[in-house]
RNA sequence: GGGAGAAUGCCCGAGUGGCUAAAGGGGGCGGACUGUAAAUCCGUUGACGACGUCUACGAUGGUUCGAAACCAUCUUCUCCCA
C-alpha cells in the first residue's frame, strides 16, 4: 500500500487557502510548500547539503533532461535520483510536459505521443506517456507527473480543448503505464487553457480516472496575471479535497499568496534561481538587482532582515562583484538567499494559516515588499 | 646611425576620399526572466533641450566641393640591420 497520503489540517477562514501535510515514504511535506527546480539533478550552483540547511523539502527533478543526460541507464545503474544526487528527502519529477511547450520548434505532436528534436545534438526522440512514466519510474520521484501538453496562452479554444482531451486520454494511459504506484504519486495534470469550461472539463476527467494527487498545468505561460487567479478560481473549487494540488510551474511571490489563497498546496518555481544568477535578489523589501551600480558601496546584506547564512555573512557590494566579474560564487550565494527567502515565506504564510491571519500577513508582506515583480 | 611599419571612440580592433558619430568584440550602464534550450537574452554606450547642431579617428599645416582615409612636417611607439 502506498504512503502516499494528503492531511488537510486546517482550512482558511476567510480564504481558500490550506494548511495540510503530505505523508511520503521520504517524510512529511508541510503545505503549501515551495519547490525549488533541480532540473539536472542538480539546483543550479547548489548541492543537496546546500538544500537540506535552508530546509528545502521537496525539489524537482526533470524527465526530459534526465532521459536526454545521463540517460535512463545511469537512472537505473545509479538506483534512482535520491541516490544519485545523495538527497533522501522527497523529489517531484515533471514529465518533460512543459518541454513539449518550451522546445515549441523542436517537437511535433501526435496522439501517439512527441517528437523531439534534442537542443543537444539535434538526435531525435520519441517520448510518449508510456516513456515517460517508465522513465520516471526509473528515476524514482516521490511524485511524478503524467505526460502532457501544455497549450501556450495564446491558444484558441478549439486548440485548447483538443490538446486538454488529448492529454486526458495521455492521463489514462501514464496511469496505466505506472509501474510503481505503491512509492510513487502520480499526478494527473489539469488543462484548458484559459477557458474555464475547460479547466472544469479537464477536472472532472481526471478525476474519473483518479489519482493521489492533482497538478494545473498550462498557467504562467505567458498570460496576465489576472487571468491566471481567475483560472485558478474556476478550477482549485472542483478538485477533490482530500488531494493535494500543485500549480506548476508558478512562483513569483505574490503568485505564491495569491495561489495559496485559491486553495494551491504545492508551487515550484525556476525564477528564484534564475534570476539569482542573473544577479536580482528577492528581499523584505522586494527585489534588489544586486548586479546594479547602485549597490558598489553598500557593504550591507543583501536583505537586512533575513537570517540565511549569505545575509549573515556577505554583503552586496561584495555579491555584486562576484557577479559583475561572473565569479560563480555570487551566483551561488544569491541561489541560496533567493530560496531561503522564498522557504522562509512559505513558512510564514503557513503559520499565517494556523493563526487566522493569512489576509493579514499579505498586506504586511507587500506593504514592505513593494507592488508585486 | 640606417631601414620598415604603426598611431581610430573607455579598451581591443575594422575601416584607405563622400552611404562614417565611425563595423565587430570587450568593458560600462540599464532592462527582461514563472513545471530551466538560460552563469542567458535584449537595449544602450561622444556632447547638447528631440529626424538639428557641435566636437571627434596622435599633432600641425596642406590637397579637395568633401578627409579617419591623400601629401608634408613633427611627436610617440614597434620591428629589422648596424
Amino acid at each position: 500500500m502506498s504512503e502516499f497520503r494528503y492531511e488537510l489540517i486546517k482550512e482558511c477562514k476567510d480564504t481558500g487557502a490550506r494548511l495540510g501535510k503530505i505523508h511520503t515514504k521520504r517524510g512529511v511535506i508541510n503545505t503549501p510548500i515551495f519547490m525549488p527546480v533541480g532540473t539536472q539533478a542538480t539546483v543550479k550552483s547548489l548541492s543537496s547539503e546546500d538544500l537540506v540547511e535552508m530546509d528545502a523539502n521537496v525539489i524537482l527533478g526533470n524527465t526530459y533532461h534526465l532521459y536526454l543526460r545521463p540517460g535512463q541507464e545511469i537512472m537505473d545503474k545509479a538506483g534512482g535520483i535520491h541516490k544519485f544526487m545523495n538527497w533522501n528527502r522527497p523529489v517531484l519529477t515533471d514529465s518533460g510536459g512543459f518541454q513539449v511547450f518550451s522546445l515549441n520548434d523542436l517537437r511535433k505532436i501526435t496522439e501517439e505521443g512527441v517528437e523531439f528534436i534534442s537542443h543537444l545534438d539535434g538526435s531525435r526522440h520519441f517520448m510518449t506517456p508510456e516513456k515517460a512514466i517508465d522513465m520516471q519510474n526509473s528515476i524514482g520521484a516521490d511524485i511524478i507527473m503524467c505526460f502532457d501538453e501544455c497549450a501556450p496562452a495564446g491558444a484558441d479554444y478549439e486548440y485548447t480543448k483538443k490538446s486538454m482531451e488529448m492529454t486526458t486520454r495521455w492521463a489514462r494511459r501514464c496511469k496505466d503505464a505506472h509501474k510503481r504506484p505503491e512509492d510513487q504519486a502520480l499526478f494527473g495534470i489539469v488543462q484548458g487553457g484559459m477557458f474555464a469550461d475547460l479547466r472544469a472539463q479537464s477536472v472532472q476527467e481526471l478525476t474519473d480516472i483518479g489519482f493521489p494527487g492533482y497538478s494545473i498545468g498550462g498557467l504562467s505561460v505567458g498570460e496576465p496575471k489576472d487571468v491566471m487567479y481567475r483560472m485558478l478560481d474556476a478550477t482549485t473549487p472542483l478538485l477533490p479535497k482530500d488531494k493535494p494540488r500543485y500549480l506548476m510551474g508558478v512562483g513569483s511571490l505574490d503568485a505564491l499568496f495569491e495561489g495559496t489563497i485559491r486553495g494551491i498546496d504545492m508551487f515550484d518555481c525556476v525564477l528564484q534561481s534564475r534570476i539569482a544568477r542573473n544577479g536580482t535578489a528577492f528581499t523584505s523589501h522586494g527585489k534588489v538587482v544586486v548586479r546594479n551600480a547602485t549597490y558598489k558601496e553598500d557593504f550591507t546584506p543583501v536583505d537586512p532582515e533575513c537570517d540565511c547564512f549569505v545575509c549573515r555573512n556577505y554583503t552586496r557590494a561584495y555579491i555584486r562583484h562576484l557577479i559583475k566579474t561572473n565569479e560563480i560564487l555570487g551566483a551561488r550565494l544569491l541561489t541560496y538567499h533567493n530560496l531561503y527567502f522564498t522557504l522562509v515565506t512559505m513558512k510564514k504564510i503557513r503559520q499565517a494559516i494556523m493563526d487566522d491571519n493569512l489576509l493579514a500577513y499579505k498586506e504586511a508582506f507587500f506593504e514592505k515588499f513593494g507592488i508585486a515583480e
